[in-house]
DNA sequence: TTGGTTATACGCGTATATACGCATATTATC
DNA sequence: GATAATATGCGTATATACGCGTATAACCAA
C-alpha cells in the first residue's frame, strides 16, 4: 500500500480483484458510480480507484466518464438481458411445467425468467390458485381468466424481483400447496439446491415445506453448479424438468428418487 | 466545479454522461425537454443543461430548439405518448406527487396509472420506503437504488393489477406511512371518494387509516363523479393534486379542509 | 414596430478529476 | 529470508466540468 496508511475507516478492501468485484456490482445496482465515493467506501485513494475504473473500461466491462463509471450500455437492466437468455430451452421448460397443474390445484410458483415463462404456456382454459412472490408473474397472469392469483407480500428484493423476508415465509406457511415450483439458480446433485440470497433461501425453504410436490425448472447450464446459501438438498425436490440430457448428468439425481423430466 | 456549489437538494445528477442518458430518455418518454425543467429536475445549473442539449445536438441525438429540445425526427414519438390518454396532465400530477416525497419517509402508494408513473418522476437519489399494493410499480422502482419497496401481498385482483383482501389490509394495518398516495378512481366533493370494488375500498380505507397524510391524485375527468363503493369522506384527504383549475371546482375540496395543489 | 422578458452564448475563475512519475509497501517466488 | 514483481499512495502538473456575470439573441405581446 501507500507510503503510510495511518487509518482507514472500516471497509477498506485490500485486493484489486475484490475491488473490482465490488465495483461492478455496485455499478449493476445503482447504475452508476463515482470515483470518490467509491474511494471512500473502500478505504483505498482516489488514485487506485481511477487505476480500478481504466482497467474495468480498457477490459470493456465498464463506461468511463468523468467522475465515475457508468455501465457500458446504457440502463444495464439485469432482468431484462437475463430474460432473453435461455430462450430457446427454457421454452420446451416451461412448457411441460404448464402442463403440470391440473384444475382446482394450488401451485406455488417462485420467482426467475424459466418460471415466469410458465404464465405463457399455461392454458386460459385451466382454472387453478397460483401463489407467488413474483409481481411480473402476478401480472404476467392478470389476462388468465380462469385463475386466482394470490400475491405473496414483503421486502421486494430488485435484482431478483421478488418478494422475501418474514412477511413472505408467514404467507407461505399458511398455505398448503399441491405443486411447487421452484425457481432454480443452481443445482448440485451433492451441494443440493443453493441461491445467491439468503432472504431468498429462506423463503423457498418455506416453500418446500408448504407443497406436496416440489418441481424444479433447470438448464443445463445451471446444472452442477453452486451458490453461496444452501436451500436443502437436492432431494428435496421431487421432479426435475430440464434441458440436460446423457445418463451422466441425470442419474446422480434419479438415484435419489427424483422424477427427471428432459425436454 | 463552480465558484460555489450552493447546495443540490436531492436530485443531483452528477456525471455529465449520466445526464445525457437521462435527457434521451425522458425525450423519448415525453417528446420534449424543456432546459429551465432538466436544470432543476438534476439539480445542475441551466448553463450546464444547455451544454448538455448542445453537446447531444451537435452529435445528432436531439434537435435543438428554442427553450429545450425536441426529438430529432417529429414523429418519432407522438404515437407513444398520444396513446395513453390524458398523459399530458397526468405527468404534471405525477411530478408534483414525486416531488412530495422526503428522504427516510414512509410512503403508501396505491394503484393506478397515475400513481405507477410517480415512479418515473421519482428522484434516483430519494430514500425511502415504499409500501404499494401495486405489482407494475414494485417493478417501476426496481432500478431505484435508494429505495427499499414493500410489497403488500394478498388476493391479486386483475383488473386493477393490485392485491386486495384481507392479507393486504392485515399487513397495512402494521405499518405507520407518513404520505399515503391513494388512488383515485372517482371524486365527489359530498359524495366523497368512491371505487368500484368492494375489496379495493376496502383497501384504501386502511391506507387512510394508516397514514399521516392522505394524498389523492386526481384528473379532472374523474372529479365530480362516483362509484358504487365508498372509500369515505373527501376530508380524509389532506391534499389534493389535480389539472382541474376554477374556483367552482376546487372550492368545495378547499372548504373541507383540504390543500389543493393544481398544477 | 417597440419594449420587455426569457433564453442563449461566451469568457472567466475555480473546484475537481485525471495522468504521471516515483517512493514505499505488499505479495509472490525461490 | 532474500529478491523480484506488483500494487498503492502521494506530489505535481494538466485537463475537465461547472457556475456565474454579462452581453447578445430570440420570443412575445401590445
Amino acid at each position: 500500500m501507500g507510503t503510510l496508511k495511518p487509518e482507514s475507516e472500516a471497509g477498506q478492501i485490500a485486493l484489486r480483484e475484490e475491488r473490482h468485484q465490488y465495483i461492478l456490482e455496485l455499478l449493476g445496482r445503482e447504475g452508476r458510480v463515482l470515483a470518490a465515493d467509491l474511494s471512500s467506501r473502500y478505504g483505498v485513494s482516489e488514485d487506485t480507484i481511477r487505476r480500478d475504473l481504466r482497467e474495468l473500461a480498457s477490459s470493456g466491462k465498464i463506461q468511463r466518464v468523468h467522475g465515475g463509471a457508468l455501465p457500458r450500455r446504457a440502463e444495464a437492466v439485469p432482468f431484462v438481458s437475463r430474460q432473453q437468455i435461455d430462450t430457446e430451452s427454457k421454452i420446451g421448460i416451461a412448457r411441460a411445467a404448464a402442463a403440470m397443474i391440473r384444475d382446482r390445484q394450488v401451485v406455488l410458483i417462485d420467482g426467475g425468467t424459466t418460471n415466469l415463462r410458465i404464465a405463457s404456456y399455461l392454458s386460459r382454459e385451466r382454472s387453478a390458485t397460483i401463489v407467488t412472490n413474483s409481481p411480473p408473474l402476478a401480472l404476467a397472469l392478470a389476462d388468465h381468466p380462469k385463475l386466482s392469483v394470490l400475491m405473496l407480500g414483503g421486502n421486494f428484493l430488485k435484482e431478483a424481483r421478488v418478494t422475501t423476508g418474514i412477511e413472505t415465509i408467514r404467507q407461505v406457511e399458511s398455505i398448503r400447496a399441491d405443486l411447487c415450483f421452484l425457481g432454480m439458480c443452481s443445482l448440485h446433485p451433492e451441494v443440493g439446491i443453493t441461491v445467491g440470497d439468503r432472504e431468498e433461501a429462506y423463503v423457498k425453504q418455506a416453500m418446500i415445506g408448504a407443497s406436496t410436490e416440489v418441481v424444479g425448472l433447470i438448464s443445463l447450464g445451471k446444472m452442477g453448479t453452486s451458490l453461496p446459501y444452501l436451500v436443502g438438498p437436492a432431494s428435496r425436490l421431487t421432479r426435475l424438468i430440464t434441458d440436460a440430457s446423457g445418463e451422466d448428468v441425470l442419474d446422480p439425481y434419479r438415484s435419489q428418487g427424483i422424477e427427471v423430466t428432459s425436454t
